[in-house]
DNA sequence: TTCCGTGCAAATCTTTTGCACGGTC
DNA sequence: GACCGTGCAAAAGATTTGCACGGAA
């Protein structure tokens, strides 16, 4: 079930990015794509694989690796640091709000989060700096409000 | 040769906040530690060992490690990911303007910068979103001058 | 038929840990 | 003398790669 419409859905566009990239389809890779498309925030490679074998839907964790690289390349995913010692992927969609993230460190929770002002601060910013900004990556590190209690 | 006044030097209060945690001295410590005074940017671990083998002072990867290990509990360094597969770290000062990471997605280089207006939005940010934020970390991805020449 | 996608296993790389020795307090 | 700091080697965890087979175009 995706979460778009039909026509301009992010799992639509990554097919048809992936076809006009020379690629074939793959039955690993659609299943990883549908995954991603119903999240809503970022997951680890491991995390992936399980949520499919969850759903009965085994796709090895090398495949989930080179589907993740083979996406990020093309600009349908983008990796997420949250400093737990693993990547988290999460999709790239066009028309959506740019979004941060939180994490708690001590329970490691992982959410999004994203805030009008900081943006155009790291737009004005990536003028003035010494290096041709392409993207940006902030993350928020403290303890949420279960773990804060 | 630190780059501070000999009374509130890095090196010293790393140093004194040792000692009062009860840690002994040690030739391994003391040669990260003023490694890391020297620099103006983050290093990762590798770095470091290479740089002491390069001025005759070889300590093991597992001393340095467990030392950056112990100075991050301590507040003395704190890590920086860039996103280049391995943590960087770098000595952290009470005194100076905290800063943050452009890094160069082609030939891997990192740079320092610091910006108010951007220090002020995720200031205010901090106090409306739903976690108790204790750090943050903001990088900056692109080419830098010399590659995106 | 050609070539891509996938699984499996092995390899690689970064970081951590166990153990024994030598130095510091 | 007690205990910490360090080096070495092995372990652990995440990610990548080599190879062979099956499926898509």
């Amino acid at each position: 079930m995706s979460s778009h419409a039909a026509t301009d859905s992010w799992v639509q566009r990554a097919e048809v990015t992936l076809a006009a990239s020379g690629h074939k389809r793959g039955g690993a890779r659609r299943a990883v794509v549908e995954l991603l498309d119903a999240q809503q925030c970022a997951l680890t490679a491991v995390e992936i694989e399980d949520a499919l074998r969850g759903e009965q839907r085994r796709v090895s964790r090398a495949s989930v690796y080179r589907i993740l690289d083979e996406l990020e390349r093309l600009g349908l995913v983008q990796r997420v640091e949250t400093g737990q010692a693993m990547l988290r992927y999460e999709r790239v969609c066009e028309h959506e709000e740019h979004h941060h993230h939180l994490v708690c460190d001590e329970c490691g929770v992982v959410m999004p989060f994203s805030d009008k002002a900081l943006e155009s601060a790291i737009e004005t910013l990536s003028e003035r700096v010494s290096l041709k900004v392409s993207e940006h990556e902030i993350v928020l590190h403290g303890s949420c409000q279960d773990c804060a209690a």
